[in-house]
RNA sequence: GGGCCCGUAGCUCAGCUCGGUAGAGCAGGCGGCUCUUAACCGCAAGGUCAGGGGUUCGAAUCCCCUCGGGCCCGCCA
């Protein structure tokens, strides 16, 4: 791991300093400000001038080094940008000068004394009296103009990207900004976040292959989770009323752009409220987050255009009209099994012969409808075949109380008016367990029971933040926006 | 699961079509330069061409297999 020449070169330069009795490792660094102080003091010169008030202390990485004879130029690098160091021969004495141009390398950490100053040509510095060494980085950074480009190793090695890449940094912090502004809103609404286990005896509330694990103490295999769904109804039986979790969730399938098996799911419930009230509250949330995500981007930004188009009223549509108005059908509705199914096989010849109604109905809606959801659009009123857990239409027959927001043609979010009769709720499972092996809803035995007891009117949402993210930073793939997705063992 | 593409120095990339001693830039080494900013100039060094097998006098290059990755499709509330 450490034979590389280049390694051996660093730490050849490690126990260069320890014989100097210089410790490359020290403990502390007491009294560092950030660079965007000293810059904002530099900012008030003129070209060549240096700020004669108290002398600022910085620290951060070492970005690149332009040796000029006896003059030195260190890009240093923080959390809050960029700072060039000038150091001078006259200035620090002929001896530092030389050990350190020749011992600091690109990627040491370390701090740095000076004057805010700029340099001749204009640049906002800091006029060095002292550097310190922080911790001496025995493996080279990247190529310091092009970065980490291997898309391999950007995902096994992300440390590596972000180090070397202030945008791969600036994502994950909207990533962050856009989860605090997400809690907020719930807050600001008087939901109250709670947390639910991970591990459970059956994994429920979502169609999905869970991952298997086991407890020692109890010597069970246990599940975890792929919904947050029914822990949280079982909150609003008890009395809670409002509520909202954000958490991990697990699906044991496929990684592609928009899946990962490991992923960040956020859902709310709200008690004496319905799919009507939910809509309100997610698109003032969508609007919040896409004016957060904008803060600070540039016109043109993906964040940017995310925020023009999140401005409400969002497009709406009928699930059915839609997909009638699109794939030229009439009456969908009334289709039998056998029609849905040659309808799909028009461009899909290897569907199932058992897939059941829903999924033949999601087909023609992923088939023809999708593809043109490039702006905020809720879809409105599925068929009750497509979806298992929501409450019947109160006057439409045939469908559910149920939004999904699209946007750049994935999924956003999902709602419901919740379906609430114990009696129904136990009906559909048992319809459930008697379906395909892998369409089953796990049968939630300690659920019914909650609803037994009361869960009052309510609606849902579910969302995957991951999503968020990827809508609003523009990323390409789901993998971009977690900072450490599954990769296979090498 | 199917198709297409990629893997060459620590990093960014040429070289592969048409087989003939492995190239550049950055980073690192040595030397020069007191205001550069992808600094610059000179010298030297740095390779399991992802791994394995095959064809061939000769393979980074052609063929097959394997591993890893990307994109598209399929699957997936």
């Amino acid at each position: 791991m450490d034979d590389s020449p280049l390694i051996r070169e660093r730490i050849e330069k490690l126990a260069a300093w320890r014989a100097d009795g210089i410790e490359p490792y020290p403990w502390s660094f007491p009294g560092r400000r950030p660079t965007s102080e000293a810059r904002q003091r530099a900012e008030r010169l003129g070209a060549g001038e240096a700020d004669a008030g108290p002398p600022v202390r910085v620290a951060g990485r070492l970005r690149a080094v332009r040796v000029h004879g006896r003059t030195a130029f260190f890009d240093l690098e923080d959390a809050a940008g960029r700072l060039q160091l000038i150091v001078r021969s006259d200035e620090v004495g002929t001896d530092r000068f030389d050990g350190w141009v020749r011992r600091f390398d690109p990627g040491d950490l370390l701090g740095a004394d000076g004057r805010p100053a700029r340099s001749k040509r204009g640049e906002l510095s800091l006029d060095v009296t002292e550097l310190t060494l922080l911790a001496k980085a025995i493996a080279p950074p990247p190529e310091k103009f092009h970065g980490l480009q291997d898309a391999e190793e950007r995902l096994r090695r992300r440390y590596v990207d972000l180090l070397a890449s202030p945008d791969v940094r600036a994502r994950f912090r909207l990533r962050a900004r856009l989860e605090r502004a997400m809690r907020a809103y719930f807050d600001d609404h008087d939901f109250l976040g709670v947390e639910t286990p991970v591990l459970l005896p059956v994994a429920s509330g979502a169609a999905a292959a869970p991952f298997l694990t086991h407890s020692n103490w109890l010597d069970e295999t246990l599940q975890l989770r792929i919904a947050l769904e029914l822990p949280l109804k079982r909150l609003l039986v008890g009395g809670l009323e409002r509520v909202y979790e954000v958490g991990p969730c697990f699906r044991n399938e496929d990684a592609d752009t928009t899946h990962h098996p490991e992923f960040t799911m956020v859902e709310a419930y709200w008690a004496y409220a319905d799919y009507h009230d939910m809509r309100g509250l997610i698109e003032g949330l969508f609007s919040r987050l896409a004016e957060v995500a904008a803060d600070g981007a540039p016109p043109s930004s993906p964040a940017a255009q995310a925020a023009e188009a999140f401005r409400p009223p969002f497009r709406t549509i009928d699930f059915v009209e839609a997909l009638e108005e699109r794939s030229g059908l009439s009456s969908v509705p009334e289709l039998s099994i056998e029609a849905l199914r040659a309808e799909v096989a028009r461009f899909d010849p290897s569907v199932p012969s058992d897939a059941p109604v829903g999924k033949l109905l999601d087909r023609l809606f992923a088939q023809y409808v999708e593809p043109t959801l490039d702006a905020p659009t809720f879809v409105v009123d599925h068929p009750l075949a497509t979806t298992p857990l929501a409450k019947a239409h109160r006057s439409k027959p045939g469908r559910v109380e149920r939004f999904e927001l699209f946007y750049r043609r994935f999924e956003l979010a999902n709602a419901y008016t919740e379906l609430n009769d114990p009696i129904e709720q136990e009906r559909r499972f048992r319809e459930q367990l008697s379906g395909r092996p892998d369409d089953r809803y796990a049968y939630d035995a300690d659920f019914l029971e909650a609803l037994r007891y009361g869960l009052p009117p309510s609606t849902g949402v579910g969302f995957g933040l991951d999503r968020i993210a990827l809508a609003f930073t523009g990323a390409a793939s789901i993998k971009d926006v977690i900072l450490f997705p599954q990769v296979r063992r090498r």
